[in-house]
DNA sequence: GAGAACTGTGGGTGTCAACCCACTATAGGG
DNA sequence: CCCTATAGTGGGTTGACACCCACAGTTCTC
């Protein structure tokens, strides 16, 4: 008999074991949240660690690499290839830093701006995408308590 | 003087223009739960494929390989590993289905049911640790907006 | 100044997920 | 029967991601 119905009425359901699991849900919908993000900002040539570094720059102001290091918790190694790609796209500028000559500053150009506009255009877009199902106060509702969840974690203090 | 206070009175914020989008918090969120139960799972050597193939299996009854496949929308070859690991250990059986030879029919053992209900405490556990700073009301609703974008999901009809 | 500490870089490693192809065994249609 | 399709398997590839070490240049401390 093996799976008999089950595979004709309902056509490869989620088991209710996983479905119950909160753990589960974040997980599967989180995935799918990066995964289409980061398929639009491939088609661009880019990847999620340098969305983070643009808005990083323009919220706060150029940075010390150091300094993008710390606040996105990257690896130094790892960051220098990002700054050092964006560089090359006329993104962002690195300049020595004259009173310390170890510093490397990085700052957002114009371009690297109008970039990051476009990149939150697409992230809002995803967000359309997925929120679909819930009205204006439920997204609200989900941003919150995910903010909330989100700020508890170790790495934003 | 060094980066002076911003990195001693906010050592570190996420920039904000990541944090009002929902698709950041929900990437970053699932990406940790993704990850802590992940490493709970590793440390019994179990990935988490096998703990979605142990709940389809103790949800749904014995699967053809193929159903498992379709069920839970893993490659072929990737499902014949999991399943290959996890008769090793004892947590399934497999059989030659005697009227479709081709067919490979797995069931869950005692040991795959008993392993499965440890693993839900795990979920549990990373669940209680990362949703600390919601009540049970607003874990809840988070659960049910979250059960609402995944029900919403491609892969999920 | 000499040695310790720090910044950025380059290069390399290990893991993981997700595919993809080729192959065997079996089934079903004409 | 032959031919096509399907089920499972084995093996290998790819890309992302996170880490780690070694090194050059610079600064700081004593």
């Amino acid at each position: 008999m093996v799976s008999e119905e089950s595979a004709a009425t309902a056509p490869a359901a989620t088991p209710p074991t996983l479905l119950e699991l909160s753990t589960y849900l974040l997980s599967r919908t989180g995935k799918a949240a990066r995964g289409r993000l980061a398929e639009r900002l491939a088609r661009r040539g880019l990847r999620l660690w340098d969305m983070a570094v643009l808005a990083a720059l323009a919220d706060f102001g150029p940075h010390a690499q150091r300094d993008l290091v710390r606040r996105l918790g990257v690896d130094p190694s790892d960051m220098a290839k990002v700054t050092d790609r964006l560089a090359a796209d006329g993104y962002v500028e690195r300049a020595r830093d004259t009173a310390d000559r170890r510093r490397v500053s990085v700052t957002v150009t114009d371009a690297g701006r109008a970039l990051l506009a476009e990149l939150r255009a697409e992230a809002r877009a995803v967000q359309d995408e997925m929120l679909a199902p819930l009205s204006a106060a439920e997204r609200r509702v989900l941003h919150d308590l995910l903010g909330r969840v989100h700020a508890h974690l170790p790495g934003a203090p």
